[in-house]
DNA sequence: AAGTGGTCTAGACCACGTT
DNA sequence: ACGTGGTCTAGACCACTTT
């Protein structure tokens, strides 16, 4: 691994510990580059990952604060994974496939997966829950190429990211996501066990591989108030918008 | 300006223009860094900017793939302004502020704004929409030394961060967002013109200034399929997480 | 084998904050 | 005045992809 990144770990763990604490300042950068025996570029790499995280401030003139205690905060795989983020509530994931078959693309799969007239797309849609209860339901969108291996993922799969990445070497680089509300309708409110006309919360997502191709689309539907999605932003990098 | 910020968006331009197009692939480093007359180092740091906004992809031992056109991405500032995103959708932003008051800080605001028991904040109400029709209610509760100012913010401010930056000096550097449904409540129904249980989107945020303060907080609440938030994220700089 | 990006070094000068 | 981070240079070696 990269040294960089093991001292950004390294200084994670440290204000994790409580070494520094909120609102004091790190060592500069020159001070460290002595600590750690390396050159002042790869200190700075180092403190770039945890500023991008928003764990330190960094202003010219001025050591870099810590602002906040470095969050378990999901990688890309991480977020996509709806058991993992379960687990670590110490609740049990519970999920099930409600379907999963091959169709002709829509006008809105074509625009998003790039398709054109008369492909196919493989279209899952699965509920999930935690301890019994149905939180979401989700309907993806797999472009045919995904799609021949997403059909062969097994039921209990725990992370479908983490399979198509080991056993078809299809990975996720890249999402948009899209929030919106809407009200339950008749196929949510069963699936979900909530009443016709329930405020859900909408997520839809375009994933896309390393090169830029869409890999699958989804839209899912959240009960309201059983989980909330977050997000950060900073003047430096700024990912939120309107549309 | 910095140098690495004008090739940046120089390279920016390029593309939009069409003079690399999706899929192909951008010159080396070491080409670029003679076209422009800087050192290798440089071109990386324009690079950068590009990788984390989507527009190129990076990968070691080929060159950097355009795999997506440079979106007008809002700053962090426009992000903040409902004003600036009506007017680019050729809407005319409308607005009022419904209610605005001094109050003991609740359990709530002491978390969100790191206060005491008995702390004050300032709390105010607005309805924005486009064109006459109200599209989200905000509740924003700022911390008493910004409400010192934001209480002399005139009703009619294109955008109450630009307004505190000049006139106070106080700028909004991080934000935490969250996002849920919930159904309209009475007042939520009256203000945004829907009926009781309409499906609003949620929208929480605390916003920080740069050495890590909360400033303010607030819960907006949208009408449904009046706009979208979004977001993008990706494996390098991941934003996005469940709560 | 040649070319590319990823990492790292060891400097330099400047803009900005603090003292 | 001094220390800090921000920018930039001019190299080096390595891991990886492409030819």
């Amino acid at each position: 691994m990269a040294r960089y990144h093991d001292i950004a770990e390294s200084l994670r763990a440290a204000i994790a510990d409580g070494v520094y604490r909120r609102g004091a300042q790190l060592p500069g950068e020159r001070e460290l580059s002595l600590q750690y025996g390396v050159a002042a570029g790869t200190i700075r790499q180092a403190l770039g990952e945890l500023v991008n995280e928003g764990v330190l401030a960094s202003r010219q003139g001025s050591r870099r604060v810590i602002i906040d205690t470095p969050k378990k905060r999901g990688t890309f795989e991480e977020f996509r994974s709806f058991a993992q983020w379960a687990w670590s509530k110490g609740k049990t994931p519970t999920g099930r496939v409600v379907s999963a078959q091959w169709k002709t693309a829509s006008e809105e799969d074509r625009e998003n997966l790039r398709l054109v007239s008369g492909d196919l797309i493989y279209r899952v849609q699965r509920v999930r829950g935690v301890d019994g209860s149905p939180i979401m339901v989700e309907r993806t969108r797999y472009s045919a190429a995904v799609g021949v291996h997403a059909e062969k993922i097994p039921d209990d799969c725990p992370s479908v990211t983490a399979w198509l990445a080991d056993e078809a070497g299809i990975n996720f680089a890249r999402a948009e996501h899209q929030f919106s509300a809407c009200a339950a309708g008749v196929e949510d409110a069963a699936l979900l066990q909530v009443r016709r006309g329930a405020p859900l919360l909408t997520h839809r997502r375009i994933s896309y591989s390393r090169d830029g191709t869409p890999l699958e689309w989804a839209e899912d539907r959240y009960v309201a108030g059983g989980l909330k999605l977050a997000v950060d932003n900073s003047a430096a990098a700024n990912v939120l918008r309107w549309a």
